[in-house]
DNA sequence: TATGAATGAGTATTCATTCAT
DNA sequence: AATGAATGAATACTCATTCAT
């Protein structure tokens, strides 16, 4: 994902506006003034998907993005054109991370299908639970958004599910796996994985740990023969 | 659950102390009066668990609580000692209503432990999807609440496990099910389970239909030999 | 002061009346049910009292008042037309039961006029700091309440002072005391020692004795020769 | 008292960290934007104060407090981080522009103990009657205040004392006056004072200064040798 | 008499958003 | 680009008062 293409993020110099731009503007040269821009914009998405990340979409406030970067609340307009935006953004920018770090995971490209399938489903619950908390939220945007941003965050989880979504079938092309429905099998896989940090918030790390294991020892029988 | 144990609920002027009870009260343990008031406690849960379980606990306002009820937000306070409390109260409600409703299901208590809990997850998963659709959030109380309600979120949630905890362990000692780890497996139950009306939201009935037995037997896997 | 002239209290039988009662209700015979009433009344005001004499008039609420007496606040409404109504009786019985406490106090009555006064100083700050510690606020009711509210708080000040007054009076008339002004000598004496309470309120029993024993020998120095 | 020591009041966002501020702000200490800043929590202490000083602490609301300055409440809380804090500055801000206004005094500065006491007196007691009738009730801060608070109400008293004390004790000293106790003496002084506004309020203004010259008159006998 | 349910106007507080500088 | 002041609508909560039973 370039800054360009991030979703709410106000044009400059053309007045707000909540849709994307247009690949046009590649034309015009990308000056250090642009990049300069694109790269608070990333520091502000950074600092917003870590809050909404720790708590949930409705206890972040504006005011608690912009301390963390040692801005003040109005600033963030010059970027975004209101909370939702920019929230919607970053969690778009949180899932995009999220999937490029599974995506770039060694383990995950190389070795049976069980073996990638087992080692995705372990970076990927322990990225939910030591680092968002509160992913699950993300998922649960408030119905009432516009149809727009839930649209957006749909096609997120999409991208997301794309990484597992590709070993499953390889899995089940090349005989190694058995499922009900792909589809249902990602759902599930998902749902228990998301949901993880309320069940081990608790506990020990070496607890956690061991938890951690059965539970994915557990989601690998959604896919046995 | 009877009335008498929901929690936060405001008691009315009673504290019978410095004048005397007359006697002959204890013969009617709970008088008419009683009985309205609780009768008015369940419209209020009632009230506030649908909501709670449409929009999630954040969202609700107590003017949407007392505007359902047909009456102004001051009342509610006769009868709850704040928002948490009336909120919690109707969490408990709604999960205590939706454990009754699977511990009734005849289905669930006769066969074979598969059969059974074929049945009980099919009938878990239709009320989450039908009126429940943001029951997931209910299991996601805000961190920030007081340690008092937390532990009652999760008390409440070990009774509703229960039920399902009970067929698997039956189950697993009759040789028909084979489980990495009897909680991790209820764990991933219930969130595929609960995360369902996300996926099936947008789906026409038929289709529900589908998708959801899928899901059912995609879930039936994590408990095979 | 009879219950029957306490202002602000609801006549039996004939609605609400913030009006005290002619005295010619005393032509019917005063029977159990009127001495009932009367005790019951007796009751709220001392109990108001106590929590406008601990808390001040705004912090008081109706509902504390009924809990210490376990009846309901609806109940307040039987004997009061209201909340300045019942606050302003209770201050006016605060108010009398110190003077009578004063009155009744055999030093004060007897000896030279310097030996009653100090005894008489010595009395009413005691009572000041150990019983009503918000009783100066009883002086301080808000500008906002009606005229004939402020003006019987005025009258009961009167009569409190009385009893300071005469002994200033026979002091005086006697050679024994020399002051400015009567007016102005007693405003000084009663000030403060309604405030005494705010500064010995953190002190050690002991060092309070102390204390107050300079304030009261300071306050001496008011009508020296 | 300079603006920046106000107690309670947000800080803007300041907070300098992670990003580099130009070295060229220190040549300025307080900016044009700062001293702006200033002024107007000025403003809003001293509609505050005139507030509480006519009505008290509880009858205050900040709705009153922005209608008088013409701004919405939520403005309030720019500059405030709440009601306590707000209201426990305005009442410092009085407290030290009174005092200000007696260390000003050129007749209390010279002549003897006693000219510079009787000077201090008759103006203290005339700014609490003409300016701050309610100010009594700044020194009876409700219990229920947060420490931190109460501690700051009695350091203020402390300083506004101080005045008195200093001539109290060159008075002693001197052998111009002689008292029981300077502490007990400050007291009545202060308590008898404070109370002025609430005997002479009715009165015309004549017959007030009469009055008010008695009360002088009365209170340097607490001195007299 | 007494109760307890209900009200409605009020209070402090929060927060996304706008805008002049 | 960035600030910080200001807004206004919303939110939870309180309390004196009324009233049917």
């Amino acid at each position: 994902m370039t800054d360009a293409t991030v979703p709410g993020v106000v044009s400059p110099g053309s007045g707000a506006s909540s849709v994307a731009e247009p690949a046009a503007a590649d034309a015009a040269p990308v000056g250090r003034v642009q990049r300069k821009r694109d790269r608070r914009i990333r520091q502000i998405l950074t600092a917003a998907a870590e809050l909404v990340g720790e708590r949930g979409y409705e206890a972040v406030s504006l005011e608690e993005v912009a301390e963390r970067l040692d801005v003040t609340k109005g600033s963030l307009y010059h970027y975004f054109s209101g909370k939702d935006a920019l929230v919607t953004a970053a969690i778009e920018t949180l899932g995009d991370d999220w999937t490029a770090r599974l995506e770039g995971l060694p383990a995950g490209r190389e070795g049976t299908a069980e073996r990638r399938l087992r080692a995705l489903l372990g970076e990927h619950v322990r990225i939910a639970v030591r680092e968002y908390p509160a992913a699950l939220r993300l998922f649960l945007v408030p119905s009432t958004w516009p149809a727009d941003q839930r649209t957006r965050i749909k096609e997120l989880r999409r991208r997301h599910d794309a990484v597992f979504r590709a070993v499953l079938n390889e899995g089940v092309a090349g005989g190694e796996f058995s499922v009900v429905s792909v589809d249902a099998t990602l759902q599930c896989l998902h749902a228990s994985m998301s949901q993880a940090p309320e069940w081990v918030g608790g506990l020990r790390r070496a607890e956690q740990e061991r938890v951690l294991d059965d539970l994915v020892e557990t989601l690998m029988k959604l896919v046995a023969r």
